[in-house]
DNA sequence: GCTCTATAAGGTTAAAAAAGGTTAATAGAA
DNA sequence: TTCTATTAACCTTTTTTAACCTTATAGAGC
């Protein structure tokens, strides 16, 4: 079974080094980053499942990331890990798209546990479309690997870009898509050229979701686009 | 709408009253019970959807009646609260059964919030959606992830811009917004051409926000504005 | 203390510029 | 060829900039 992928954000290397290693040994695959400013750039390939950040980070505060992460990860928990106290602190984390809140010192037992907690709510619904060969989107089904979208009766060949197309689609459904990431995934590299050729195919994908207004393709004019389901 | 119904289970009866009367005020049907005992047989006509149990109770015990909960009533959270502080006693609460764990003394404040947050994963529960997809201004109601606000029957499509506006105003409703911070979440830079920008931007929120006259952006010259509701 | 005036902040509207949408034509691979 | 990807041309919408107008506020002079 392939590795549960967890986020952990913290600058205390010494104490982040520890946790890593014990998470490691429990399973996850784990990506530790300790600049916060660096966290945005790598959701794009790691693709967490889980999130574990500290608030009190050099550069960026851990409360504007996680509102950042719920924009663009929309299902994805975050626990935060803080030695901010004060119950108004665990107040601001969970509006600020927390799903639990620790208190530093913590136990990495307890740590561990409330991981699981988290993951078991999401297992629960099921999203994660991460190797799947069957995605739904509203009314339609796209099959990653057989490069086809039906709807109903209707089955439709997509090209290769297509697909691509829509498997970063799926894997950031209801959240902010940048365009820059779109062309760097899809296309390996966003020059100006490129960028007008991903409007053809935005264009081509409208069509593609037209009879469902349930899917919609919402542009971040400026930034990229939304692409919401359901 | 119909109250939620929220099972509270403390034998300590001067702390249960307090709680028992903030979490009514705040809304909720709440039902104490301060005899474990007497918990099971009250499941049939309560049907609570939330359920706060205290953990040293006399008779039963309350991960016995965690565990004893989660069997009948799968599906509804379960917040353990108690004085018992070691990491192994919060793992043990979530292996019968709970959805989260606060050491005593708490803040009831802090309780209020983990409450919303189970509710918040349970109530989307198929989509797990954590972030507010309407949000209601005086009579609009504004959908931030649609880009859409709509009044009465109308509904009118957002730029990104003016969306952002709004989320930025739904964060800050009836509170003072300087400027700059505006400037900073909307554009991501605060000069001057942005400012005059932004002015033009609030001349089109007050037009938006025209048909109800509880809705109004309050200059608060050389600093910023107010966004009053209600 | 008043009143007047200068000045800067902000309101309003329109025009210019930039971003993106759409469709068709062309180029390139299979 | 035939199918796919890219480029181009032209159009629409959004955002920015500019111009001009209104209003609040501070200070000068009374």
């Amino acid at each position: 079974m392939a590795k549960i992928k967890l986020l952990y954000v913290e600058d205390e290397l010494a104490l982040a080094n520890i946790v890593k290693d014990v998470l490691e040994d429990r399973g996850y695959e784990v990506l530790l980053i300790s600049d916060g400013a660096k966290v945005i750039p790598a959701l794009d390939w790691f693709q967490p499942e889980i999130c574990i950040l500290d608030i009190m980070l050099p550069n960026i505060d851990g409360y504007a990331l996680g509102q950042e992460l719920t924009k663009r990860i929309p299902d994805t928990p975050i626990i935060f890990l803080s030695a901010k106290n004060l119950p108004a602190d665990v107040i601001k984390g969970f509006k600020n798209g927390g799903s639990d809140y620790m208190r530093k010192p913590f136990s990495i037992e307890e740590l561990l546990v409330r991981i699981e907690n988290q993951l078991g709510i999401k297992k629960a619904a099921p999203p994660a479309e991460k190797q799947k060969n069957e995605i739904r989107f509203g009314a339609y089904t796209f099959y990653p690997n057989k490069l086809l979208l039906s709807y109903k009766q209707e089955e439709r060949r997509l090209t290769y870009r297509e697909a691509e197309l829509l498997s970063f689609f799926a894997n950031h459904k209801n959240g902010i898509i940048e365009k820059k990431d779109l062309l760097l995934k899809v296309w390996g590299d966003d020059n100006l050229y490129n960028a007008r050729n991903l409007d053809v195919y935005i264009a081509r994908a409208r069509e593609l979701f037209s009879q469902d207004p349930k899917v919609e393709i919402i542009t971040l004019r400026g930034l990229g686009y939304r692409f919401n389901v359901e």
